[in-house]
DNA sequence: TGTATATACCTTGTATTGTTAGGTATAAGA
DNA sequence: TCTTATACCTAACAATACAAGGTATATACA
């Protein structure tokens, strides 16, 4: 029962994730995540690709136009310094929210 | 630099942590957060209340009027069983997001 | 050859929701 | 008296997940 606000908390955050190890492109993108969670996250086109023209237009990410092996036309995307920092402080915001839901939940 | 979609993932979970422990009102739940976070979620009222409502007429919690020991009118708000379930899978979505997250980020 | 599936990109409309900015009212303290 | 804290509320705006649509090419299979 993921909630789509978590979705919301979180999609940045995991296509940088992605792009931190190396370029990818939108479906590539969109399969990791699939794959990485287990089936739990799996997004659709709708939801994809506005996340990444948005990262795009913050300055996060990169896109050039590429050409795959077999010809098909891909629009690569490539993770800026801003998108790793941006990043870095998202899991530590991430972190601080969980301590935060975890201690209100711990003591009984 | 806690995001305002990490602020909508968690904010039914923190209100639903509050009135788990006894019932609780709007101000009391917002100072309850607040102190909780260690002043990292100070939420606004124009945020607080919309959750307050929403929760309500979802049936996760109950809300009734009552009078404050100085005879100040509330309305207090009482968790029902709904909401204790959607905590609890609430707080299990987060830690299965949170591995997700943790999983693309660990090895380098 | 035809056709279904996977790959690969995109946008638009709808509903939800955080934020900003207002409003009303009472109790306590200076 | 006046300010601050308490205590509730709503409306307008902007952002965004989701559903549903569109286009196009490569591959596998009948």
């Amino acid at each position: 029962m993921i909630t789509k606000e978590m979705t919301s908390a979180v999609s940045n955050l995991l296509v940088l994730s992605v792009l931190k190890k190396g370029p990818g492109y939108g479906y590539m993108i969109q399969r990791e995540i699939k794959h990485q969670s287990e089936g739990l996250m799996d997004w659709t086109e709708g939801m994809l690709y506005p996340v990444l023209h948005r990262l795009e237009k913050q300055d996060m990410v990169e896109a050039r136009w590429g050409v795959a092996e077999n010809g098909r036309k891909r629009k690569y995307y490539y993770i800026k310094e801003e998108g790793r920092e941006y990043l870095a402080t998202g899991i530590d915001a991430w972190y601080a929210v969980s301590d935060v839901l975890i201690g209100m939940n711990e003591d009984e």
